[in-house]
DNA sequence: AACCCAATCAACCGCCCAAAT
DNA sequence: TATTTGGGCGGTTGATTGGGT
């Protein structure tokens, strides 16, 4: 099951090489409309402003708690927790953390899912199920508690070996467990209600107490997409979105 | 009204990486 | 295989806004 990301993507983009006719157009656009921005700038201005179903105006107490919530679990991944919040950008949601919801978090005395290991600390890891030989590394810099982060950046835990570092950065029994508290508080809070207290997956926990590998991740990064899609369809973030026919999609209605 | 200061937020920067050449 | 290009990311900057004095 996955969830749609919030984006424009119902229009399928196309890729490759430009022909003459793409050409032509874009000529004429630039010519007609004069537009002296970079390309990396336009496509900023489009991804946060001008694309459509962006969410504009303040942020709900639910978008609050769960960046909140997101970001205890994945730190400084704007783009992975923007990818949960429809309609809200990576920029946007990181301004948001910086100006307000920092505060409040620190306030509360939350703890920083990258704030686990020491100051500085090195850990080399080789990828489990992984062909390659290469080991990769994650280093975590000084400062403020809530001002460390895994460097790097990825937008799910699963693919590439920029995911691989949050593996790294995650691979102690200690935060396993804190991951699958997590699952398992949101798991009760989102469908106690109906069904009782729930169980938690076989596969997620099996592995309390033990390093997570990256397929381990994986699980847990699909147990997490379950836990956020049990929100959606509980209407308690956004009471607008549906699911789509196949059931494999949930689709917002602005 | 004028000034100062802090908060906010849009945009830029530099880096990484995958795809294209 | 090496190089180039461009998308995507998080960190940071700087202009603007608003509140206090």
């Amino acid at each position: 099951m996955m969830m749609r990301a919030p984006n424009s993507d119902q229009i399928p983009l196309k890729k490759g090489t430009w022909s003459p006719e793409e050409d032509h157009k874009l000529i004429a656009y630039i010519n007609r409309y004069g537009l002296s921005r970079s390309g990396k700038s336009c496509r900023l201005r489009w991804m946060n402003y001008l694309r459509p179903n962006i969410k504009r105006g303040n942020f709900t107490e639910k978008e609050e708690e769960t960046i909140i919530r997101l970001h205890e679990m994945l730190g400084n991944r704007w783009s992975a927790i923007a990818a949960r919040l429809p309609g809200r950008t990576d920029n946007e949601i990181k301004n948001y953390w910086h100006t307000r919801l920092r505060k409040i978090s620190k306030k509360n005395n939350v703890v920083h899912a990258t704030n686990k290991l020491p100051d500085n600390q090195t850990i080399n890891f080789q990828t489990e199920g992984s062909n390659t030989s290469e080991t990769d590394h994650v280093s975590f810099s000084a400062g403020a508690p809530e001002e460390k982060s895994i460097s790097g950046s990825s937008s799910g835990i699963s693919k590439s070996s920029k995911q691989t570092t949050a593996a790294a950065a995650n691979s102690s029994s200690n935060y396993t467990n804190v991951v699958i508290n997590d699952i398992h508080k949101s798991l009760q809070a989102t469908v106690e209600v109906d069904t009782g207290l729930p169980e938690l997956p076989r596969e997620v926990k099996i592995l309390r107490g033990q390093p997570l590998s990256t397929e381990d991740l994986e699980i847990l990064e699909n147990c997490y997409a379950m836990d956020t899609e049990l929100m959606w369809l509980e209407g308690s973030i956004y009471p607008d979105a549906v699911q789509n026919d196949s059931g494999s999609d949930f689709l917002m209605n602005f």
